[in-house]
DNA sequence: TATTTATGTTCAATCGATTGAACAGTTCTT
DNA sequence: AAGAACTGTTCAATCGATTGAACATAAATA
C-alpha cells in the first residue's frame, strides 16, 4: 500500500491532459481559472488534479514567472527572543500574501552574512529583509542586492549609507526614556553599557544617553561609556570594571538584555543591592529578563510589530516595482518596562 | 554609477555566449568544467562570467536537474535555545554540502506545521528534517512527505509509527539519570511535571522515571505525575497543585526547561527552601538555566551533535537513494547537569 | 444564407541551463 | 595518403508550466 505511493511518480499537467484527452495548456489554464476554458473542462481537470493528487512543480512556474516566492530573511541570531519573534510575524505576513520564507542566521559574523545573502541570492529570491550583523562594517554584500534590482528592507540594525527602506524604533528616546527614568530613581552616575559605536542603533542609544545627561545636568563621563558586543560575559566584565573604577556609578543601563544579566550577575556575586545600591535596566526584552531576581528593567520593541511592518514594506515594493517610491523609514516608539532591578520606590 | 547597476539586466550563459561568439551549450559545458571543452574557451568563459558578474539562475538549473538543493527543516519554536542551536549546526553542515536551508516553525501547532510542510513540498525542496509539534496526533502531512519519495528525518520529537530516520537522546535513561540523582540527594518523594504522553519522547521520559522510582523502591504515585505543554504557566500552575496536594513531594523533575522555571517561581513566592525542602530538575539545558537563582540543574541533550547527525543523515540518503539503507534510528546519550535547584550537598 | 461574434482549445515559443549525440577539424598511425 | 583516434564545438531535446496567437466550431446577427 505504501510501497506504491512512496513509488508514485510525480504528476504534471501533462498526466492530467492524457487522461482527459486535451492539452498540457488547456490544463494549466483551467487550473489558472483562464476565462476562456470552459466550465465542464475545469472541473474535469480540477477533479482529476486531485485524484492524482497533482502538485505544481514551483520550480517550472517559477522560472517561467521569473519569480520564486520566496524571500529571504537574514538574522544575526534565532535564540535571541527579539529576532525569532520579528521572524515568526514576518513569515505569518508572507505567507498570507503566497510567499514563502527562507530564514537564515548570521550569527553576528560578516562572513557568514556575505555566505548567506550569497545563497539567497543563488536561490533566486525575490527579495531580502534583514538585520545587519554586529560584526559586519563593509557593506558590499548588501549593495550587490541592491544591484539585483530585487527589494531589500532592512530591520532594527540598518545602516545609513545603503538607501533601503527600513522598520526600527526610535533608539535615541528610548535611551532618553532609561536615562530620564534612572534620573527618577535618584541616580546621579549613570554608567552605559553600549554596543559598538559603529552601528546606527547603538550609536544612537550612546547619543540618547549623552543628551539625556545633559538635559538633566549630570556629567558626561567617558569612562562611564564602555562599548561592547553585549554578550553575557561583556556584561560581567564591564561591570567588574565599573565596580573597581574610582568612580562607581549608582545605575548602568545596558544596551542589551544579555550585557545586564552578566552585570546582573556580577552585582549578586559583590552583593551589592539592586537597585539600591546600584539600579540596571537593559535593552529588548528578552524573555529571561523577567525570570531572573531581581527581575530586569527594559526596553520593549514591538517585535511583531517590526516583523509585520518590514513584510508589508516588502510586498508593497514587489507589487509597485517600477514606481520609484520614495524610501520607508519606519521610526516606531518603544516602551520602557520598569521592573525590579531599577524601581527604587516600591 | 549605481543606477546603472541597479537596471542591468540579469545575464544568462546565453550573453556570454554572444559576447565569445559561440553557443550557450559550450559556455554551460565550459562552467561546469566538462572534458571535452578546451582550457582556452574555459578560461575566455569564466573571464567574461566573471566581468557580467553572471550568476546562475538556480531554478533552471533546479529544473533540469529535477533537484533544488534545498533542505526544508520544521521545529516546533526558533526561540528554544535547544532547537535553534541545532538548526544552527545543520545549516553549517548542509551549506558545506551544497544545500541551502529553509527554517520554518510550527509554534507546536498541527495546523501550522501542515501548512509548512506544504509550503515546503511545494518549494520542492530535496528533504525535510522536523521535529513533531506537541499538539499533532495526525501524521498524513508527514506521510505526504513520505509518499513524495524524498528523504524525511526526525529529530527530538519522532515518532514509531511513521518509519522514517531518526536522530534523539536517550529519553528513557536521561530520566533514569534524573531520579537517581535526586535519590542520591536523599528525595523520597520525586513529582513529576511531564509533558503529554502521546508523544514519544515524554512518555519515555515518563517510563524511565517511573522504572527508576521502583528500582530504587520509591511509590510511583499517579497524583505526582502530571502532565501539561510544559509552558512556563504549566509550572506554575501545577507546582502549586502539589504544593497544596496532601501528599507533597520533596523533589520536582520537569520534562523541560520552562516547567521547572514557573515552578521555581512558585517555590520562591511561598519562600520554599530550593533544594532543601523541594529539589528541582529540568530538562534540556536552556541558558537561562544557568542565569537564575538558585540555578537549575538539566540534562544536556548535545544539540549540535544531534543538528550534524541528522544533516549527515539526510546527505547519506541523497547519496543513496536507491539502496534500500535500513532505517538509522539514532540515540545519543545525554548528560545530567547538576546545579544548585537540586544539589543540596555543598 | 452569409457573416460576425463568442467560445473553447491547440500550437508553438519561452523561461535558463543541461546533456547525449552528431559533426567538423586536427593529429596520429601505419 | 587513407583511416583511426582525438578534440572541441554545435545541435536539438528536455525539465514543467505559461501565454499570446491561431484555429476551429458553435451561436448569434444581419
Amino acid at each position: 500500500m505504501y510501497k506504491n505511493l512512496v513509488n508514485k511518480k510525480k504528476y504534471t499537467i501533462k498526466d492530467i491532459a492524457d487522461v482527459l484527452g486535451i492539452t498540457p495548456s488547456a490544463v494549466s489554464k483551467a487550473l489558472n481559472d483562464h476565462p476562456r476554458i470552459s466550465k465542464k473542462t475545469k472541473g474535469a481537470v480540477i477533479e482529476v488534479a486531485k485524484s492524482l493528487n497533482y502538485q505544481p512543480n514551483y520550480l517550472a512556474t517559477a522560472l517561467r514567472k521569473g519569480k520564486s516566492n520566496l524571500v529571504g530573511v537574514i538574522i544575526p541570531r534565532a535564540k535571541s527572543n527579539f529576532f525569532s519573534s520579528v521572524v515568526e510575524k514576518m513569515e505569518e505576513v508572507l505567507n498570507e500574501n503566497g510567499y514563502n520564507v527562507i530564514m537564515t542566521q548570521s550569527n553576528e559574523s560578516y562572513e557568514k552574512e556575505c555566505r548567506n545573502i550569497n545563497a539567497l541570492l543563488f536561490t533566486q529570491v525575490d527579495g531580502i529583509i534583514a538585520s545587519i550583523a554586529n560584526e559586519t562594517t563593509k557593506l558590499d554584500a548588501y549593495h550587490k542586492i541592491k544591484s539585483r534590482g530585487i527589494p531589500l528592507i532592512l530591520f532594527d540594525r540598518g545602516d545609513n549609507n545603503l538607501e533601503v527602506d527600513y522598520v526600527g524604533i526610535d533608539d535615541y528616546k528610548s535611551s532618553q526614556m532609561v536615562v530620564e527614568h534612572l534620573v527618577d530613581q535618584g541616580c546621579k552616575r549613570i554608567a552605559h553599557i553600549a554596543g559598538f559605536n559603529q552601528s546606527p542603533i547603538y550609536r544612537n542609544r550612546i547619543l540618547g544617553y549623552k543628551d539625556a545627561l545633559v538635559k538633566y545636568n549630570l556629567p558626561v563621563d567617558d569612562n562611564l561609556i564602555i562599548e561592547s558586543n553585549l554578550r553575557i560575559t561583556d556584561g560581567q566584565r564591564i561591570m567588574k570594571q565599573l565596580l573597581n573604577s574610582p568612580t562607581r556609578p549608582d545605575a548602568v543601563y545596558a544596551a542589551g538584555d544579555l550585557a545586564a544579566l552578566g552585570a546582573l550577575q556580577v552585582l549578586k556575586e559583590e552583593n551589592i543591592k539592586v537597585p539600591d545600591e546600584m539600579a540596571l535596566v537593559g535593552f529588548s526584552n528578552e524573555p529571561f529578563t523577567s525570570f531572573v531576581t531581581p527581575s530586569i528593567s527594559t526596553v520593549n520593541q514591538h517585535n511583531s510589530e517590526i516583523g509585520r511592518i518590514a513584510a508589508e514594506t516588502f510586498l508593497k515594493r514587489m507589487n509597485h516595482p517600477l514606481k520609484e517610491m520614495t524610501l520607508n523609514k519606519i521610526i516606531l516608539e518603544a516602551e520602557l518596562i520598569v521592573r525590579d532591578s531599577s524601581n527604587r520606590l516600591t
